[in-house]
DNA sequence: TTTTGATTTAAACAAATGTTTAAATCAAAA
DNA sequence: TTTTGATTTAAACATTTGTTTAAATCAAAA
């Protein structure tokens, strides 16, 4: 029936499953043998192969983050792209990462009070945001009187919680439209909500 | 030392101490005996005056759940007052019960999952965003050419992602700002932001 | 074919976790 | 004072849970 994950490594099986019942039901909520269970293995392959299931767990969350945030700091630091172009290129790609996986968001900021400390060791751009290249374009525009005179935090907090709202609300959305094509009505909202979300931030932000 | 637990009941201190286990760690993360602990109560007294960990969990879940959306759905349904003044109160009002309790948020979306029926079932008017006061006003200002012509459940969505975001994000704050007045200077943030959230969520939605 | 090392398995282990028990304590009514 | 019922306690219970063990299996090298 899922003959893809045969061909796996067990290894890969395992960061599969794991990814699977993690992102579900967190790392307190997650019992090894339900992610064996997924995986088809024996539990003390687990071990074998990653030593702990905080050590498993430790190297899903990190990558994780990386999908949720790396690109978009990426993007942020990319001087060939401009001040609204890197708005645009942001939302546009924060959507379509939660699009292929809806439940990161939650799983990510709901694990995310137990690491801190390591999440700003291996992301120090999260919390040094003056320095991306983004907030130079926006300190500039702002001096020309092209951009309106806000912290550069307002923006982060705007940009990333509008984009991230929907995927939140989600589990509310499937009982709604329920029997309806759920996914397909949500992915039309999405797609939707992208726009209304760049035109707003960029209607507010450059000053006409 | 912290006297004021002492005149409670017990049932009150049970509770009291549930709230603050349970927010910080979630259903899965929560031991009983750290809530006995906080408590200063034998483990038995929890199920005695709540017959098991999940009906306890239930009773907190419920109450958190009324905190941060009850008054929110009250205010948007409130005749009193118009499509701009429900977009202030609401805001007003989301930013200070996070104020008040930062975990709320969090707490929520991460718990939700579990728990979509028995929400929907208390708040109907989630899932039944169009019959609230404030859609129809809504639909009335987009029939007159003042309001913007978007479905309103993209005004919900933004409205609540911009004012939780900073919630969710407060981690990082604290880890930025350690040592100096972290929830001081965060306070001011939260107030400001409150502002432009308004003013930008006015600015988008009535056409001028 | 034999050997070697990596992989996999079943079983067991110790600790923890939610729940229950039966007895002890307490406060108010009789 | 005695009695009654509610409250509290220490202890025990049965499961669950993460981890470890020692043996079995497998595949490739000698």
């Amino acid at each position: 029936m899922q003959a893809p994950t045969e061909d796996l490594s067990t290894e890969e099986k395992i960061k599969e499953a794991a990814r699977k019942i993690f992102l579900q039901k967190g790392f307190a909520g997650t019992k090894i043998r339900d992610i064996a269970e997924e995986a088809n293995i024996n539990i003390a392959l687990m071990n074998y192969y990653f030593r702990s299931k905080e050590k498993l767990f430790e190297a899903i969350f990190q990558e994780a983050l990386y999908e949720l945030l790396g690109k978009t700091l990426q993007i942020l630091n990319d001087t060939n792209l401009s001040f609204e172009g890197k708005i645009r290129a942001v939302v546009a790609n924060d959507m379509a990462v939660m699009r292929k996986n809806p439940l990161l968001p939650s799983f990510v900021f709901a694990e995310i009070h137990t690491h801190v400390e390591k999440i700003v060791k291996d992301f120090p751009q999260i919390i040094d945001t003056n320095n991306l290249h983004f907030a130079q374009q926006h300190a500039e525009g702002v001096q020309l009187g092209k951009y309106r005179n806000i912290h550069i935090d307002h923006i982060f907090s705007m940009m990333m919680g509008m984009s991230i709202q929907p995927f939140l609300e989600k589990p509310f959305w499937e009982v709604q439209y329920a029997g309806q094509d759920a996914e397909k009505l949500f992915e039309e909202f999405i797609a939707n909500h992208e726009k209304i979300v760049v035109e707003m931030l960029l209607g507010y932000l450059i000053i006409k």
